[in-house]
DNA sequence: GATTTTTCTTAACCACGATTAAGTTTTTTT
DNA sequence: AAAAAAACTTAATCGTGGTTAAGAAAAATC
């Protein structure tokens, strides 16, 4: 599990034994059930989690009780809320297990500590927040540009092993529409 | 000018006069006109600047030929096209001066070198970015959870300076929705 | 100051996707 | 295996905000 992250650092950054090491004395290891709350709404976000196995989502509770998809994120992915992380301020956001998972986090009290001795982890998280970024302005992008249909039919195309993942009503979410809309789609699918 | 840049960095990271000599001698200065163009689609992005004086904008061709505003840049703002800037891709966006402006750039080339000299500036990096990633997930919360008349109603209270500097037809399209919309939105408010 | 270009407004019509509500299927729990 | 909970489907109704088109106002240019 260690090892996917080290392989991970290692595609931005180069990162010796010795660091291996060093980062490996750094990180906590931690495994959530299914349905496990890793940041509720109002609370700091003390870590930022790297996935080794299963599947998290963030979302926020909107004034009608319903919940809007944020973010999902599977293996290999980081997840936190940099806003609350960064500025120790209370999150608006839920980060809960879809599946089980193992995770590895960064507590925010050590990360200074550890950019220090290993100087290139400064590097790495700049150029993982710069991908996150590109990515949210993609989805901007696609919320703007394309009809509730079309961003379905892009997601299926570009991401298919989430589909089998992740429940619909939670897609759904994700993509800005509702379930009941997506049944629709489905249907419409499978009529043709 | 580069005073407003040093000045920014502070807030973020330390910078002796020294690291200021360097970094004067590694940046670009430009001035641009109204309605010229920084970065236009089909180019690779080899710059990132920052504004010391006037406004940018960047934003898509949509298919029916209309323009989608991306995102606006006022005094202290860095923008770039960061997937492009960094993978050395074609951009999918064009970066366009909404008033005339003075600009600091730092070009892609001289990037990587600039942060050897300077390693603090990896850091500020990566705390701008952050900050970028977590304004556009607020966005993206907008277009979930607010109507598009709750979203003028808040980009008003939130950013009133930024309502008499643009167009409102740029405003608009920032916002998700038609300007025949906004028309409607601004008519309802002079009656009440 | 006159002309052109850019920006904003008004109004009629309409389509997409939300809402509501009930029912079905699948998964989880006991 | 039975019961409960979670997830998905179907269909009718309705409202928001898009589209179209024409004109007015403001700003830029000559």
């Amino acid at each position: 599990m260690f090892e996917n992250l080290v392989r991970h650092i290692q595609k931005f950054v180069a990162l010796n034994e010795e660091e291996q090491i060093i980062l490996r004395s750094y990180v906590k290891f931690e495994s959530i059930k299914k349905k496990q709350y890793l940041l509720e709404e109002g609370h700091v976000c003390h870590a930022n989690w790297f996935i080794g196995k299963g599947c998290l989502r963030s979302y926020t509770l909107k004034e009608n009780g319903n919940k809007q998809m944020v973010q999902f994120a599977i293996e290999n992915w980081w997840l936190t809320d940099y806003f609350s992380f960064e500025q120790k301020k209370p999150s608006q956001l839920f980060i809960q297990a879809v599946e089980d998972c193992e995770l590895i986090s960064i507590d925010d009290r050590i990360q200074d500590e550890l950019f220090i001795k290993i100087p290139q982890l400064e590097r790495y998280f700049r150029l993982i927040v710069q991908k996150s970024y590109a990515a949210s302005l993609m989805r901007l992008q696609y919320m703007f540009n394309l009809s509730p249909e079309e961003r379905f039919h892009h997601f299926n195309n570009n991401f298919p092993s989430f589909i089998q993942r992740v429940p619909q009503y939670m897609l759904a979410s994700y993509l800005g529409f509702t379930p009941e809309f997506l049944s629709k789609i489905r249907a419409k699918i499978a009529d043709s």
